[in-house]
RNA sequence: GCGCCAGUAGCUCAGUUGGAUAGAGCAACGGACUUCUAAUCCGUAGGUCGCAGGUUCGAAUCCUGCCUGGCGUACCA
């Protein structure tokens, strides 16, 4: 329809001599129901060129849209009105026809054709340092669903964890472990207070690091050493043999929680390669034969203030240490080079300032940075009773992922990371989401989809004779007609949703389904009904389910056959 | 100081490629279960869209300035 209308409209627009050449009509959804399904401003745009009211130019571009003639089977009313709007109404034939058509697609309405071009998705990539944050839970169900949208619009997609598994923050980790250890040993051992995450006093063996890890998880891997008897660890082992057993430890937690909230890698990206194959130093040649390097104070200096950034930047410590920069630029350049059309990065608002010298530096080097997309969330604020919740990996007193999952579950978790917009801070109420699960949003669209599922169980008990190649023309009722024309947006929200890398769109589309859906159950009843009008009412609830459980699958939250 | 994000109903947030009367959930108030699931629905109330200018037929949306909050602004990641 909207295809259909935007092709008849502009072919209007070309033969119309005082258009000018590159005016492209557009339609939009109107937001109040009384002006139609679709309309255009187009006539209010040409006044200025046309030199005539907006009105006026409304009721002769209708004119000669009826004179081409418009399809009656897809269009049924075009209207001026307003200061100069022409709206469009659906016919009801050409709602039924998509009906169907939805019904034969099935599971995979809404799934674009698949267009050979490949995407990566980078997201988590937590060092395994500590368990996942609620931080994380954030951009791995934002990673994940961004996803699946792109899946649905005909990617073939990578989701890709980076981390990285040497440098300082293993070697504290280690030292971490290992001192916590002697201490389990040796209780004998000297202790030292140093700051804990508000201040306050925390009692640590003298080896501890001043900057080590807090977390009581630090202890539980230290008990865990000391009871296992594989020897892996040797007594007297030293702390790079801890921090080893630590990594492991900690990183099958990480996919332990990943998998509880649905989320699946399929490849994982070791920064330490980058270093083994020479692409970070082959970055720094290349780009000091570009001439965007220099050495000053023992430092490698990268010219970002030449291409638009307002200080140049280190890329190798006076210590002969990269920066966390240049394995960035040098992990890029490897999956552009990996052939991918687009390339996605999920990060915190704490990364802000780490891309733009990467796409800086990559831009240099020749690569098309327009296939890279960073998609930057806001930070998650937890809050019980009212109370913000700590969370830092480093320090002792946080909530960790696994804790929210605990307490609400990854469908409501899930559900509340994606139902806002990524770059709005987030704050997330335990209360609301445990206490009042009963209005908890996340089960308007599990409910209708259950209620379904029990009418159509009910249906089958009661023996209720359908008829399922039943025309469906017979739908007419104001609740029929919304609910069908809400189901036939799910292509189109997918896509927008996909386009923008914002799941929330899809979310709040569900709702809207979930609404018309229970609109149409208190009006219609479907099992008790004369044969042909019950037939079609459940080729209409089928259509519902099917929009809802393919949606759902997108965000990656069940849809239960009974609640 | 500079950069990014945000400021919309009591609360949490949609809506921002400029469109018609700014929406939802929760909270509040009033109704609806002998019916296919009441985890629901219907109704009422609730707004200087942070402030001030500007652009135009039209601004929550675009431009400028200011205020407030978050995150950055490392030879940490």
């Amino acid at each position: 329809m909207e295809q259909y209308l935007l092709t008849q409209l502009n072919n209007v627009l070309v033969d119309w001599t005082g258009v000018p050449d590159d005016f492209v009509a557009e339609l939009e959804k109107p937001n109040n129901p009384d002006h139609g399904d679709l309309a255009t401003s187009a006539a209010l745009k040409l006044a200025r060129h046309l030199r005539r009211s907006p009105r006026d130019i409304a009721d002769e571009l209708r004119e000669r849209l009826l004179a081409r003639p418009l399809d009656p089977s897809i269009v049924s009313s075009v209207e001026v009105a307003g200061a100069g709007f022409i709206n469009f109404r659906f016919a009801d034939r050409y709602l039924h026809r998509q009906l169907e058509q939805l019904l034969e697609a099935g599971s995979d309405f809404g799934r674009a054709e698949q267009h050979g071009k490949t995407a990566i998705v980078e997201f988590v990539s937590a060092n395994p340092t500590g368990p996942l944050t609620v931080g994380h839970g954030r951009n791995a169900v934002l990673g994940d669903t961004i996803a699946n949208l792109l899946e649905w619009t005909g990617f073939a997609v990578t989701r890709e964890y980076y981390f990285n598994d040497a440098g300082r923050q293993m070697r504290v980790l280690g030292q971490s472990v290992k001192a916590r250890y002697d201490e389990l040993v040796n209780p004998q051992l000297p202790m030292k207070t140093i700051e804990g995450p508000e201040g306050e006093p925390v009692e640590v063996p003298d080896s501890f690091p001043d900057d080590g890890y807090l977390g009581e998880y630090i202890v539980d891997i230290a008990s865990e050493i000391r009871r296992s008897q594989d020897g892996s660890v040797p007594e007297n082992g030293d702390a790079e043999s801890f921090s080893e057993f630590a990594e492991k430890n900690i990183f099958e937690s990480i996919s332990a929680t990943l998998r509880r909230l649905g989320v699946r890698m399929d490849t994982f990206f070791n920064e330490r390669s980058l270093y083994d194959s020479g692409d970070v130093w082959t970055v720094v040649e290349r780009l000091r034969a570009l001439g965007y390097i220099y050495d000053k104070d023992g430092a490698v200096w990268f010219k970002m203030s030449e291409l638009g950034g307002e200080q140049d930047k280190v890329l190798v410590k006076s210590t002969g240490e990269p920066t966390y920069r240049l394995p960035d630029i040098a992990y890029h350049a490897d999956k552009l080079n990996r052939g991918f059309d687009l390339v996605v990065d999920i990060f915190g608002a704490d990364h802000i300032a780490t891309y733009p010298d990467v796409l800086a530096a990559l831009d240099v080097l020749g690569f098309d940075t327009s296939k890279i997309k960073v998609v930057i969330y806001q930070f998650v604020t937890l809050l019980r009773a009212g109370q913000p919740v700590k969370m830092s990996t480093r320090k002792a007193n946080f909530e960790s992922l696994d804790d929210l999952l605990d307490e609400v579950g990854d469908d409501v978790t899930r559900y509340f990371f994606l139902v806002r917009s990524p770059n709005s801070h987030l704050e997330f109420d335990l209360d609301a989401a445990t206490e009042a699960s009963e209005n908890n949003p996340v089960f308007y669209p599990q409910y209708a989809h259950a209620r379904i599922c029990s009418i159509e169980k009910k249906a089958e008990e009661v023996g209720v004779d359908f008829d399922s190649n039943q025309d469906l023309s017979i739908l007419a009722h104001e609740a029929e007609i919304a609910l069908i024309k809400s189901l036939l947006l799910l292509p189109s929200v997918i896509k927008e949703a996909a386009d923008a890398y914002e799941p929330h769109k899809l979310a709040g589309y569900l709702r809207d389904v979930a609404v018309a859906f229970t609109q149409f159950y208190g009006s219609c009843r479907i099992i008790g009904e004369d044969r042909d009008i019950s037939s079609a009412r459940m080729q209409l609830a089928i259509a519902t389910r099917t929009v809802l459980a393919n949606g759902l699958s997108v965000l990656g939250i069940s849809a239960p056959e009974r609640m």
